[in-house]
DNA sequence: CAAATATACATAATATTCTTATGTATTGTT
DNA sequence: AACAATACATAAGAATATTATGTATATTTG
């Protein structure tokens, strides 16, 4: 997350819909992925990443598979079903929190 | 800021566009018009709008101008002509922001 | 082929932002 | 008289992210 403060509380959102569209995804593809939708605007710190998913895993929204790639690990995240249903409720709220703060950006068109 | 963690990081950008609008408001003003334009869906706590107030004016982005009304104080916050600079900058970055933002959760209309 | 870059994970110290709780004081409502 | 609204403020703690660092393998490039 390598940008404005904006971003910041906006990752678990970001990380379960990608799951959501995507089914599951390892740690390193997620920021890549990020990069290339949003064309090198928005750049996913590991720093960032890690903890979040770790902590996603805690909550049993996300669930882990461990997959040796040559010589290499990967952890393969998805949405458990909890997480699914859990996916709704953020994008709901996104979608709030996108039209609240086009109302207050742009008064003259809401009230 | 009562609600998801979405907003974490908004706030300053929602003051500043807000006394851009408005010229000036003072600290109680602002609560009430936040909760007026978004229906009561969004509302900032006093713990999270003073020090961000205090803080936007130590660094020079708003000045303060207290008032006397009845027996009681008002400090009207308007920008300064660097915040008013500012703002333009915050905005153009809530702009891409929210872009991105539908980009990753509606990926099909984007790229 | 050595060096640099990319892939792939991780954590710790610090910074920022906000929540929750609390405090003071005046004014208006029931 | 009691409660809610107006109006400011701060302090402790939680949540989130940045920056810096560490480990290790694989691939590209000069």
């Amino acid at each position: 997350m390598k940008n404005s403060q904006l971003y910041k509380g906006s990752l678990n959102t970001i990380l379960m819909k990608l799951l959501e569209e995507n089914g599951k995804m390892y740690g390193y593809e997620i920021t890549q992925k990020v990069k290339e939708i949003t064309k090198g605007e928005l750049k996913i710190t590991e720093g960032a990443l890690y903890p979040a998913l770790h902590k996603l895993e805690a909550e049993g929204v996300l669930e882990v598979e461990v997959v040796q790639v040559d010589n290499r690990l990967r952890k393969y995240y998805k949405l458990t079903e909890k997480g699914s249903a859990e996916t709704v409720n953020k994008l709901a709220e996104l979608e709030e929190f996108i039209k609240n703060m086009q109302t207050i950006v742009n008064p003259k068109l809401s009230y």
